[in-house]
DNA sequence: CACCTATATATCGTCCGGCTATACATAGAG
DNA sequence: CTCTATGTATAGCCGGACGATATATAGGTG
């Protein structure tokens, strides 16, 4: 029930927050979860399922760019961020933004 | 591209923000639309095709309740929401304030 | 040695739900 | 009489998050 809330929450702003992980500097995709997770105080656990998918989603839509890479210990797929991915990021911080002061305005005094 | 983005962005969201509309005094589908429409300043269109199954589920989960009434001009349906819906409106109002805010913490300094 | 855990990536199939398209009905304006 | 806004409804499509599962290696422990 919970978790399905989200699951759901994750569904708009997932490419965002992987997109805002990766223009920092250069990741791998086990350190992308690990950060999300960290960010989050452990309450967004990125499963394996959902975030290997979303990184071959993002880069066929060349928004980040991938080369394996061993030199820095194990085998691993690094991912940087391209300048279209760096334009697309712009753009949703900018409708989160906008969106999320949309439902703060809605839930009103409701915070509790 | 960008209507996608919203898209995804209401999965999360929206149950939230039509219980919240409810919340305040009883209302029917096609003003909830408009509502919504406004106070996201014409940013969220949400599709009749989108809110009517939606009222129709949070009805059969009993958040919300409904009946018929034409005494207030033409035939509408008007949705109230239920103790149950309350209860269920606090917990997301809360997940949504901890998500939002780990989603802002995530994008940073990118704020434009 | 065997076993276990953490690290690291990948894919398949399921399920959910928002949206387009379509349908139908009435009120008011032109 | 037509056109637009109002008002509700449903069928079917489709994208994507996720659980389950598979595979591989490094390091620690018994």
């Amino acid at each position: 029930m919970s978790e399905k809330f989200q699951r759901d929450l994750l569904r708009g702003s997932l490419d965002l927050m992987v997109l805002s992980v990766v223009a920092g500097e250069p990741q791998y995709g086990y350190l992308i979860q690990k950060r999300i997770n960290l960010a989050s105080d452990g309450q967004v656990k990125l499963p394996a399922g959902t975030l290997y998918p979303l990184l071959h989603r993002l880069e066929s839509e060349k928004l980040i760019r991938s080369k394996w890479d061993s030199s820095t210990g194990r085998k691993r797929k690094w991912y940087e961020i391209t300048a279209k991915g760096k334009k697309r990021l712009t753009v949703q911080v900018n409708q989160w933004n906008q969106y999320a002061e949309c439902v703060s305005s809605l839930i009103g005094g409701l915070t509790s």
